[in-house]
DNA sequence: ACCCAGGGTCATA
DNA sequence: TATGACCATGGG
């Protein structure tokens, strides 16, 4: 049998847990910016740096594009990779710009704004649909880590389904609900939310993070 | 001393 | 197409 709907796990973690009000940031460039400096990063550790670079005044896009790469570098130590992702966020941010900013990007099409997302240097599938659903406000599922490894232990995907084939595998059987946008974006934070609530990790070490307390959610 | 975190790119086979 | 190395800090 198929067990449980997809949909029916976001009604029990929302029930639980309630809304989440996502993404954290005060402004929808700073979510892009967020969704650049958490790839494989804490979010705390990301916190730091976001207000670092709120303190020295350097959080808009021509700011960040144009200051010394070593300068922000060091904005960035907390977040780890912070070169790498120093040169990765002035690269969105002069593209970002050049694109003609939020007004000129809104106007795609959803799929050919992912397309371009996709297209710019450091900017990979996660990344690009979460700015897509947090920034852009556009129904696109944002498939995690997390997320594959909850669905996988509840049985309903493989553990190495990849990207694509597993978004849409999500974005099909809630292609009916009412407002897509909102229920992607509270579900994604929900399974983060839950993620960590238990202890869902590579490989469960404690008795207590196995299975049974995610399998609620299951049948 | 480990393992892990709201990934992505690149070189190699 | 599919692995593995690499990036690097902070918390448990």
């Amino acid at each position: 049998m198929s067990g449980i709907s997809v949909y029916k796990i976001y009604q029990r973690l929302f029930q639980r847990y309630g809304p989440q009000n996502w993404w954290p940031a005060s402004s929808r460039f700073e979510v892009m910016v967020g969704a650049i400096l958490t790839q494989n990063t804490s979010w705390t550790n990301v916190e730091r740096a976001i207000i670092s670079l709120k303190r020295e005044r350097v959080l808009s896009c021509n700011k960040l594009a144009n200051m010394p790469h070593a300068q922000l570098a060091q904005l960035l130590t907390p977040v780890g990779y912070f070169n790498v992702k120093a040169h990765r966020l002035q690269h969105f941010c002069q593209w970002y710009d050049e694109q003609g900013g939020y007004r000129k990007l809104s106007a795609f099409e959803t799929d050919k704004l992912r397309h371009a997302l996709l297209g710019v240097h450091g900017v990979g599938p996660e990344t690009a649909d979460d700015i897509l659903l947090y920034a852009f406000e556009r129904p696109v599922f944002v498939i995690d880590a997390y997320t594959r490894r909850l669905f996988s232990r509840l049985g309903m995907a493989e553990d190495n389904v990849n990207y694509e084939t597993l978004r849409q595998w999500f974005e099909q059987r809630l292609s009916r609900c009412k407002d897509r946008v909102t229920v992607f974006n509270e579900y994604h934070a929900l399974i983060v939310l839950h993620a960590k609530q238990v202890c869902l990790a590579r490989q469960p070490r404690c008795e207590s993070c196995t299975l049974q307390r995610y399998c609620d959610y299951g049948d």
